[in-house]
DNA sequence: TTGTAGGCGTTATCAC
DNA sequence: GTGATAACGCCTACAA
């Protein structure tokens, strides 16, 4: 078995109430005391067991991290810059992946609330306000990651997808493109929304319209980019450039534009969201909408756990994305 | 406040023993009681309290889950795989990322163990021997992913490394390559050694020596693939082929080859280890000694599950590879 | 068939 | 300065 508080008291000739005082609350023992403790909690090895503890104090040191898709490498990313913060702390994470899909969130949501975590990160798959809410008012800090749920009280670290989208779009436009199409994302995610705003509004001011057969829709993972992407190219007339709402679609479209043998840029400009290493390895190299990925975790996982300890304000930070021009667009018909 | 088993019980005027009973056994009730116990839940929205069944139980139903590099899409992979299973069966993963450093692997290690997880998955990162072995005798199965971390009693999902670096070497040889090289990981990783062995075997048999200036080293990670590339290229008889132990050294690798200028496989052949999607999208497309991801983190927490219920059966199984032929190799000297 | 009570390991309150 | 003790929520012998 494991060894407990009991066996550390039972070494140096104390009770189990010094022993935890010494460990918890230095200054409320004397030195020598406290040393003597020191030295038979090396002795022994003593851990103080963190579901003992978590019992004790309503909430276990370990938070719950809720991601869309942990194989996309920007939420792999985040993880790593959440769990790196959290385990600085000495906390623990809890990581469930939703798959894309509202019911296995909330059956994460609950499955963490019953272990009692301190705080959540969550990417929203869909509509868990409820869940959420209750958790919220259970005093349990959540924050929203580059999605909002609609919680009131969440705190949120995202990007701004309009702008984004919108440097998608102007930087096509410049390149003289006129059939811009969009492979977009769910429209009951706000990325989803925001990206196709922001480029129909850009396109709009341009004096160009946003035809309904150039908006495609998928739901951000990447067999639905190659679909979508095929009933592009399947048009008459089909466009000449195409952005495209996250990076997983991208990959699908890719697949359809190879398999279409359209040449990038000549055939086809192609603009992306969110950068990936094979975005940048591919050829032509992709342009891209970066996001600061390593920013948007670590903002999150600092905004958590200040709100853990104690700071109430959830605030809502916006991060700036990055156009990053490579050679997957060109002006249209020119190599 | 959270609704615990006695508002539940007070609800239908039973005892919290009746609630309890009713809920985890439910054939030592009477249907109808049972019923009525199951109303005031649903009435209630009661849910166990994770912790307190984990302290009165002894340990928690979650897992944890050791990588050594969360953001190798490799290990994103295998954390799906883990992740879904687990989920399946009610348990939740703690993830701790290592980041290749054996002491984070020791303190997640002991992270774990204070939390009573009741199995671990763990990519070894070093010599954790000693902890581990702790964790085992009391009684928590552990099973080595893709590397072996030495422990007597722990299950392992492995690869055939041998074979694949041999399958490699022989592939080059094939070609006609006679100046081959390789980046290999770390020799205290039994990937690391293995991966040498098979490649150096391979040559050997073909009556070729791996010269000792043909073989760098470096951690798995992108830096020191980089590093080691560019000491290669500044040899004054470079090698015309090269064979990198891990997909993360060779996006390093191929920094080092874009900026020497070289063309593949013109200059130089490329064989790496792992496929990823950036292998197949880069330009050539790479070969690369593919491993089956998804069977790995499969079997790995198919297996741990099974001996979390009580099969004590630890096995060793390890898996082929497969050498998937891209457009990264040629011979010598031709385009 | 159901209830009472003990205990898992911890921390904190209250005596001494 | 230190110790005895209660409490967190749950499950399960044992008693009724």
């Amino acid at each position: 078995m494991s060894v407990t508080i009991h066996d550390v008291a039972r070494q140096v000739n104390l009770s189990i109430a010094t022993v935890s005082r010494a460990l918890n609350r230095p200054e409320s023992v004397p030195e020598p005391t406290r040393q003597r403790v020191l030295e038979a909690v090396r002795l022994t090895g003593y851990r103080p067991d963190a579901i003992g503890r978590s019992l004790r104090e309503g909430r276990s040191r370990s938070v719950g991290l809720i991601v869309s898709d942990i194989r996309n490498p920007f939420y792999a990313s985040i993880t790593k810059a959440v769990e790196d913060i959290a385990q600085a702390r000495g906390y623990g994470v809890l990581i469930c992946n939703a798959d894309e899909k509202p019911e296995r969130a909330q059956e994460a949501l609950h499955f963490l609330a019953s272990h009692q975590v301190s705080g959540i990160i969550h990417v929203p798959t869909g509509e868990n306000v409820a869940v959420l809410g209750e958790l919220e008012a259970r005093g349990v800090p959540i924050v929203d990651l580059d999605r909002v749920s609609g919680l009131q009280n969440a705190g949120a670290v995202l990007v701004n997808n309009r702008q984004g989208a919108r440097q998608a779009a102007e930087h096509l436009i410049g390149l003289g493109h006129q059939r811009i199409a969009t492979i977009a994302g769910p429209q009951h995610l706000t990325t989803g929304r925001e990206r196709l705003e922001g480029f129909r509004q850009a396109l709009e001011e341009a004096g160009i319209r946003l035809l309904k057969r150039h908006v495609e829709f998928g739901d951000f993972r990447e067999a639905s980019g190659m679909r979508a992407a095929q009933r592009l190219f399947a048009l008459p007339k089909p466009p000449t450039a195409l952005f495209v709402a996250n990076n997983e679609m991208m990959a699908g479209a890719l697949g359809a534009v190879l398999e279409s043998g359209r040449r990038i840029p000549h055939d086809i400009s192609l603009v992306g969201f969110d950068d990936a290493r094979w975005a940048q390895y591919m050829h032509p190299p992709l342009t891209v909408v970066a996001q600061p990925i390593d920013a948007i975790g670590t903002l999150a996982a600092e905004q958590l756990f200040e709100r853990i300890e104690g700071k109430p304000a959830a605030r809502i930070q916006v991060l700036d994305t990055q156009l990053i021009v490579r050679a997957s667009t060109g002006p249209p018909g020119a190599s």
